[in-house]
DNA sequence: CCTACCGATCGGTAGG
DNA sequence: CCTACCGATCGGTAGG
C-alpha cells in the first residue's frame, strides 16, 4: 500500500539546502491534489485523466501515480484535501454548532455563487458518487451523514424541538438537499437561481413551520 | 445526420408477414433505449460503454451505432425517451397544471421510492451534466427552465401571488432542488430519508410562508 | 521523478 | 446488422 520512495535525492540535498525530499514531495502532492480537484471538477472523474492532471503540474502521468499509487487513490485524496479545506475554513471563520449553523449555510450559499469551480466540482462528483461501486460513494455517504446530523441538532435548537422529532430530521435533509439542488440549477444557468435568497427562503420556512404546533 | 438502412431486408419479408424492417427497426431502437438507460444510470454515461449497452440487447456495439450514429445521438435519444415516458404518465394519471402540482409532486417523490434505478439514473446524468461541453448539458438546462415556470405558477396559484414575485420564484426552484437533492441522499442511504414526507414538509412549509405577509 | 512499455478498452468507420 | 479494423487513450507497471 505504501509508496516507495527510490529516487535519486536531489543532488544539492547537503547541509547547505534545508529542503528533505519529504517537504519538497509534500509540495509536489500539494500542486497534484490542486490540479486533480481542478480535473475531476472540470470532467468528472470517470472522464477526467490523469495525464490532464499530470500535464498541469509538470509531469508525466506515471509522476502522479507515483506519489498516488492509483488515480483512485488520488480521487479519495481529493476529496479529503477537499473536506479539510472546509473545515479549515469553518473553524476559521467560525464553527457554528447551534442556531447560528442555519445563518451560516444562508451564508455559505452566497459564498458559493463565486465559487463556481468548487461547487462544479462537489455537483459532478456527488452526481457521479451514486452509481454503480463508484469510489466516492462511501465518503459522501459518510459525510451526509454527518451534515445531516449537525442540521438537524441546529434545527432542534432554533426550534426548541427535540432533534428525535422526525419532522426535525425531514427540514435538516431538506435544508441540505436544498442547496445542492439549488447549486446543480445554477451550475445550468448561473442567472436562473438566487442561492441565498432561496436557501434563506427554506430555512425560515421551515423554522418557522417547526415552531407552530 | 440521418442514419442510412443498408442491410439486407428480412428473408421473409413478403406479404406473408406483415412486419416491415422500419418496424423491427423501431422495436429494436426500443430494446436499445431500455438498455442504454440502464447501463447509463448505474455506470454513467462517460463509463457506461456501447459494448455493454449491445451485448444486453444481444448485437456488436457496431449495431447500436448502426442505429444511432454516435454515443452523443444515443444519450441524446435516452434522455428524450426518458422525458417522453414522464410526459405520457403526467397525462395518464392528470396533467395538474394549478395546484394541485404541487400535491402530485409529493405523490411523485413517494413513487420514485420504488423506482430506484430511474431516480439513479437521472442523479448520475444530472451530476454529469455540469461538467465541461457534456451533451446533456442544454437538455437538462431546457428541462429546469421548463419545470421552474410549471412550479412558479402552480406555486402562485396556491397563495395567491404573482409568477412574477421573486418569492414565488425561489420557492419554485426550492422545491424542485428538494426534490433532486432528495433523491441524491436517498440513493447514497435510503433509511436516511423520507422522501415522500421531506417534499410534504417543504411544500407545506413555503406555502404557508408565502401566504402571510 | 522519467522512459518505455503493457493489455485493455474505447468510440467510430469501412464495407458488405 | 456483423466482421474487422482503426487510432486514440486509458490506468498501471517495470526498472532505473
Amino acid at each position: 500500500m505504501s509508496i516507495p520512495e527510490y529516487w535519486p535525492a536531489p543532488a544539492s540535498s547537503g547541509a547547505a539546502r534545508a529542503q528533505r525530499p519529504s517537504r519538497r514531495s509534500g509540495q509536489r502532492r500539494a500542486e497534484i491534489l490542486r490540479a486533480a480537484t481542478a480535473v475531476f471538477g472540470e470532467r468528472g472523474y470517470a472522464n477526467g485523466s490523469l495525464n490532464e492532471i499530470a500535464e498541469r503540474v509538470g509531469m508525466t502521468h506515471a509522476g502522479v501515480l507515483h506519489h498516488f499509487g492509483s488515480k483512485e487513490q488520488l480521487l479519495i485524496a481529493v476529496l479529503e484535501y477537499r473536506d479539510d479545506a472546509d473545515v479549515a475554513e469553518l473553524e476559521g471563520h467560525h464553527a457554528p454548532r447551534g442556531a447560528a449553523l442555519l445563518d451560516h449555510l444562508v451564508e455559505t450559499a452566497q459564498n458559493n455563487a463565486e465559487r463556481r469551480g468548487i461547487v462544479q466540482g462537489y455537483t459532478a462528483l456527488l452526481g457521479e458518487s451514486v452509481t454503480e461501486e463508484h469510489p466516492a460513494r462511501q465518503f459522501f455517504t459518510d459525510r451526509y451523514t454527518g451534515l445531516r446530523d449537525m442540521v438537524t441538532s441546529a434545527i432542534a435548537d432554533a426550534t426548541g424541538r427535540s432533534a428525535d422529532d422526525p419532522l426535525v430530521s425531514s427540514a435538516a435533509s431538506v435544508v441540505i438537499a436544498t442547496m445542492d439542488g439549488l447549486q446543480t440549477q445554477w451550475l445550468l444557468d448561473p442567472s436562473s437561481v438566487d442561492m441565498r435568497e432561496a436557501v434563506r427562503l427554506t430555512v425560515e420556512a421551515l423554522v418557522a413551520r417547526l415552531r407552530q404546533a
